[in-house]
RNA sequence: GGGAGUGUCGCAUAGCGGCAAUUGCACCUGACUGUAAAUCAGGAGACUUCGGUCUGCGCUGGUUCGAGUCCAGCCACUCCCA
């Protein structure tokens, strides 16, 4: 029996839930990013248990370089190092692949990098990633793919998707060699397994066909919001999705604007991640019920009124438009911790509501308020 | 009273005679999608039929085709000597 449950659908949306180790996962969820075994901005894990995070996600790329997975593991794994208790899902460091471009050499064995910390030489295959992922001890690992840029030439993303499929085996065995361990901190450690195929429709379908075959704990569409026009990006979906196993979890990874999201979760998606929401905060623009809004600006110079006038946030429960444009302004760190928690607990809450909207067969209408209105700039009010 | 030096965008700075004028801070605006991002980009005299036009580097004159730049006088500030 699988480790998802669907609940209820409305359309195609789907309300479901995960179960783990590490706890229940309701869905659609949006997991939120600590690359480096933190939240950028400086909230700690009990601070982020109480904007509503369910599951927290971490990098293999950035931990096996700095500390280290095997002080992680030394450490007694992601959940005691960070004193996190819910589900945690590591990327493979597949995207770094993508992001970290000109320090990287593709093979079939694996990824030549160089550290972007110290430019000192590394080697990055499947076995590898799912060797860090398991010293990390998360409760999903990611299969380590290729993320293609785009545009890119067909041949290539067609290479590449096999490339790719080749890896996702190599993952799925290395895995099962290491669940048999007994020094093996999370010996059911989950492993999903990750859909390319740029932006061209006959291959993904395909790449999520031969994929499937695998078995996965869960499939993830990857390669997307990666530069190419949102209706593309819906477009796709459009096409993957019905492919993917219907009695397991579906991630869109590193997808991204509220309206992506509700966007996303009307086409099937369970499962998102996207560091938009800590790192616009930190350079000062939120996500409100009314759009979005740069706190930066003089307009709220003596706005007596909490950032986003419907949150339940401690930052909007707390503090004026005005002191956080101050913050801002004085280069107070305050600033960013505060547009932090409030971007956390507005996309957790986003999909709070998205769930309890399936739950009442109301999605439908909740996308019509919200889709649009999301991802545009809050009026000026 | 004598001598030396300095006056350029809010502040601080750069500026061999071709300059609407450098850079930093501050200011204004925007971007950000599996985080090499507490980052990055743009704007910042006025008017414009977007080709330009006008005003502008303490003040007033002068030299020059052309002056923030050279000269003279004045004003202000700083330092040194009495």
């Amino acid at each position: 029996m699988g480790i998802y449950q669907l609940l209820k659908t409305e359309n195609k949306a789907r309300r479901g839930q995960i179960t783990t180790i590490h706890g229940i996962l309701q869905t659609p969820c949006f997991m939120n990013v600590g690359t480096s075994a933190a939240i950028k901005g400086g909230v700690s894990s009990p601070e982020l248990a109480d904007l509503k995070c369910q599951v927290e996600l971490c990098n293999t790329y950035h931990l096996h370089l700095r500390p280290g997975d095997t002080v992680i593991k030394t450490m007694g794994g992601l959940h005691k190092f960070m004193n996190w208790n819910r589900p945690i899902l590591t990327d493979s460091g597949g995207f770094q692949v993508f992001s970290l471009a000109k320090l990287r050499k593709i093979k079939e064995e694996g990824v030549y990098f160089q550290s972007h910390l110290d430019g000192s030489r590394l080697f990055i295959s499947p076995e590898v990633s799912i060797q860090i992922q398991s010293n990390l001890a998360s409760t999903i690992a990611m299969a380590f793919d290729e993320c293609v840029e785009n545009p890119a030439p067909y041949d290539y993303s067609a290479r590449s998707c096999e490339r790719t499929t080749r890896w996702l085996i190599r993952c799925k065995e290395e895995m099962q060699r290491l669940s048999q361990l007994p020094d093996t901190i999370n010996q059911k450690q989950l492993l999903f397994g990750i859909n390319q195929g740029c932006t061209f429709e006959n291959l993904r379908i395909e790449h999520m066909q031969a994929i499937r075959e695998l078995d996965l704990d869960g499939y993830a569409v990857g390669g997307l919001a990666v530069g190419e026009p949102t209706e593309e990006m819906y477009r796709i979906l459009d096409a993957v999705v019905p492919h993917m196993p219907a009695d397991k979890p579906r991630y869109l990874m590193g997808v991204g604007t509220p309206s992506n999201i509700i966007e996303a979760v009307a086409r099937g998606i369970d499962m998102f991640d996207c560091v938009m929401p800590t790192r616009n905060a930190r350079h000062g623009t939120i996500f409100t019920w009314s759009g979005i809004r740069h706190m930066k600006n003089r307009t709220y110079q003596t706005d007596p009124r909490p950032m986003d006038e419907a949150c339940q946030c401690p930052a909007c429960q707390n503090f004026s438009r005005a002191y956080v444009r101050h913050l801002f302004k004085a280069n107070e760190m305050l600033a960013g911790r505060l547009t932090v928690i409030h971007n956390l607990y507005f996309y957790n809450t986003l999909t709070e509501k998205i769930r309890e909207a399936i739950d009442h067969a109301e999605f439908q209408a909740f996308r019509a308020e919200y889709s649009e209105k999301l991802s545009k700039k809050a009026p000026d009010d």
